[in-house]
DNA sequence: CTGTTAGCGCCTTCAG
DNA sequence: CTGAAGGCGCTAACAG
C-alpha cells in the first residue's frame, strides 16, 4: 500500500505538499495539485487514518458496548447509534456484554487501548466502578438505559418506574389482584426500577404487596422460561404476569403454553420493552414500549457534545417516557378461582 | 494520558524496557519488571494501540458491512461475528449500508482508511466493482450471503435457490397453483437466484411460469407491503404467495391482513428467512431457514485465517443448506375460487 | 538484562 | 505557494 511519501514522490512535490491536498486543497496552486491528485489515483493512494489518529489523538471511532444485539431492543439502539455516527463521520465498534461483568471489563481495557473517542456504555451492574475506569481517563461515556449511582456521568434511559407503575396499574383495573413479577436482576438500576414500579402500582391500590409474586432472574429469554415454569408448579397461580423486559415475557409465554394454559384467557401477560410490530405479524403482547432509536439518537448526540466540546459540562440525565401499549395478551379478570385448578 | 516514556521515567528505565514489560515480561529481570509494573499501576498507563497499529501494520479491528442490523437475520449474523472475533481479540466496526451503494462504497473507504484488518461484505449488488475496490488493496474480504461474478472472493452464503426451491415445491403440493412470488432486488444475486428457484420448481411441475405472479421490490417491510398491496387490487388473487425474504413476507402479510384477507385461508404465506423462534411469542411463518449464526463464525474463520496467512489461497465458496420448516401460515387450497370475490 | 537509534505515516510549526 | 524539520507513541534492530 503506497504511503504519501510515494505520491509525493511521483508528483515531484515534498509529502508536505501531497498532504495539504489531501486536507486544505486550497492552498495549492491548481497546477501542482492536478499533479498531485494525478499520483494519488494512479497510485490507488489511500491515506492511512492511523498515521493520522496518532497525530491528531482522535480515532473518528465511538465503541457501544451493550448486553446483546440479539434483543431488538439493542438492535434499534445499536442502528441509531449507527445512523447518528455516520453522519458526523464516526465509525462504531459493537460489542456484546451478555450481562457479564469480566467480559465487559475486558472490552473496555481494549477500548480504551484502541483510543475510541467515546463511550456509549450499558454497564453490566449498577456499580461505579467501570464507568470510572472510563472517566478516569478523561474518555467521554454516556450511560444508556441505565443508572449508576456513585458516578458523575451522562445518562440517557427510559422511565422503567413509570413503566412497570402502569402495567401494573393496568392488570390493576382489568382486575387483577394475583400479579407475578418476573423480575430482572437486582443488580441492575433499571430492574430495580421496575420493580419498585410494581410496587407502588400495588401499593397505591391498596393491596399487599406478595414476596411470593415476585421473582428474580436474568433478562434473558431461557430466565424467563425456567422463572416462569417454577412459579406455574405452585398450587395457586397468578391471573397476570409482568416481565421486566421482553425476553423474559417471551421466555414465560412459552412456559405458559407448555404448560397447557392459555394468553390471556388463563394468564395475562405483559412487560416492559416492545417488540417492533414489524418484526411480528401481529402484535400481541401488552407492553410498556420504549423508544429505543430515541435513547440512541440522544446518547449519541450527548456523546458527540462531549467529544466536540471537551470543556466540563453539567451532568445530564435524559429520561424518556414509556408509553402503554394494550394489546391482546392481558385481559380482564373472569374466572380467577377456577385457574388454580387449570394450572394442575 | 501518560505514554510509555512517563512510565519509564516514573520507573527510571527507558521506554523499550517498558514496553517489554508489556510485551515480553520473561526478558526482564524480575526487580525492574515490577518497578515498572509498579509505575504503570501507579500512573493507570494504557498502551497506545493506535502507534502499536502503526509500528505493526494490525489494527485487530474487522469490518462488518451489511445491509440492516434491524432484520434479525443480519443480527444474528452481527452476534456471531462478534463471538469468533472477540475470540481471536478482535473488534467489529458495524456498518448498514441499507443497500445503498453510495452509502456503502463512502463506508468502504473510510474503513480502507482506517486500515481495518478484513471486511465482511454484503455488496449491495452483486457487480465486483465494490470487491475488487478492496481487493486491489490486498486487504482481505468475505462476501456474505451473496456471490460476486467476476470477482474472485471467498464467499459464505445459504442455497437460496434450494430454499426458494423446497417453498415453492411445498406450496404446489398443497395444492397451490396461483403462487405469487415477491421477489428481492434483481441486481442482488440472492434474490435472482430464489427466483430461479420458484421458476423451477414450477416448471418441474409442469407448471407454467406466469409473469403476472412475479413482482419485483426491495428486500424491506416497506416494499413487501407495497407490492403485496399492489397484488392484492387484482381482480384474480393468488392462493398463495412466497417472499423472497422475511421482511417482505412481513410486509405482505399486513398488507393481507387490512385487505381483510386471513393466513392461511384465504392466502398461504411463506419466505426464504426466518424469524427466530424466541423472538415471536408463537412461530407462524412457514420458511426457509438460513444458519445466520453459522454464516457469521465460517464467514470470520476464512478472514481470519486470510488474515493470518497472507499466502495465496484458494478461494472458497461456502453454501450452507436450508431447512424447511412448515407452521402455520401454509395451508392446503381448498376455496381458491372464492378468493377473488373476497379480496375485494 | 538493558539501552540507543531509528522509523512506522502523517501533519504542525516555522522558513523560505 | 512550497518545503524542511521534528514529533505523535511505540517497538524492531542493533549495541553494550
Amino acid at each position: 500500500m503506497p504511503n504519501i511519501r510515494d505520491v509525493a514522490t511521483l508528483a515531484q512535490v515534498a509529502p508536505i505538499t501531497v498532504s495539504r491536498v489531501l486536507n486544505n486543497p486550497d492552498t495549492v496552486s491548481p497546477k501542482t495539485r492536478s499533479r498531485v491528485e494525478a499520483a494519488i489515483a494512479e497510485l490507488e493512494y489511500i491515506p492511512n487514518q492511523i498515521a493520522r489518529s496518532l497525530r491528531s489523538n482522535r480515532t473518528n471511532t465511538l465503541a457501544l458496548v451493550l448486553t446483546d444485539i440479539t434483543n431488538p431492543f439493542w438492535t434499534a439502539v445499536a442502528r441509531s447509534v449507527e445512523d447518528a455516527a455516520r453522519g458526523q463521520s464516526f465509525n462504531v465498534i459493537l460489542c456484546n456484554t451478555d450481562e457479564n461483568e469480566s467480559k465487559q471489563n475486558e472490552y473496555l481495557s481494549v477500548l480504551l487501548r484502541k483510543r475510541v473517542d467515546g463511550f456509549l456504555f450499558v454497564p453490566a451492574r449498577s456499580e461505579p466502578d467501570a464507568v470510572r475506569s472510563i472517566l478516569r481517563q478523561k474518555v467521554p461515556v454516556v450511560v444508556l438505559d441505565r443508572r449508576v449511582p456513585g458516578a458523575e456521568v451522562d445518562v440517557v434511559r427510559s422511565n422503567s418506574e413509570a413503566g412497570a407503575y402502569e402495567l401494573t396499574r393496568h392488570l390493576i383495573t382489568l382486575g387483577h389482584r394475583q400479579i407475578a413479577m418476573l423480575s430482572g436482576p437486582q443488580n441492575v438500576s433499571s430492574a430495580q426500577e421496575r420493580l419498585d414500579g410494581y410496587k407502588r402500582a400495588l401499593t397505591e391500590a391498596g393491596l399487599t404487596v406478595e414476596e411470593r409474586w415476585i421473582r428474580e432472574g436474568e433478562y434473558t429469554v431461557d430466565s424467563g422460561y425456567a422463572v416462569a415454569g417454577q412459579l406455574l408448579l405452585e398450587s395457586e397461580l397468578p391471573t397476570a404476569l409482568l416481565g421486566a423486559n421482553n425476553f423474559i415475557a417471551l421466555g414465560a409465554m412459552r412456559a405458559i403454553r407448555e404448560a397447557g394454559l392459555r394468553i390471556p384467557d388463563d394468564i395475562s401477560v405483559t412487560c416492559v420493552d416492545d417488540i417492533p410490530d414489524w418484526l411480528v405479524g401481529e402484535p400481541f403482547l401488552t407492553v410498556a414500549a420504549q423508544s429505543p432509536y430515541d435513547i440512541g439518537i440522544q446518547a449519541t448526540k450527548l456523546l458527540l457534545r462531549q467529544i466536540r466540546e471537551p470543556g466540563v459540562h453539567s451532568v445530564e440525565e435524559i429520561v424518556l417516557p414509556t408509553e402503554l401499549i394494550v394489546r391482546r395478551s392481558t385481559k380482564a379478570v373472569s374466572t380467577q378461582a377456577v385457574i388454580g385448578e387449570y394450572g394442575r
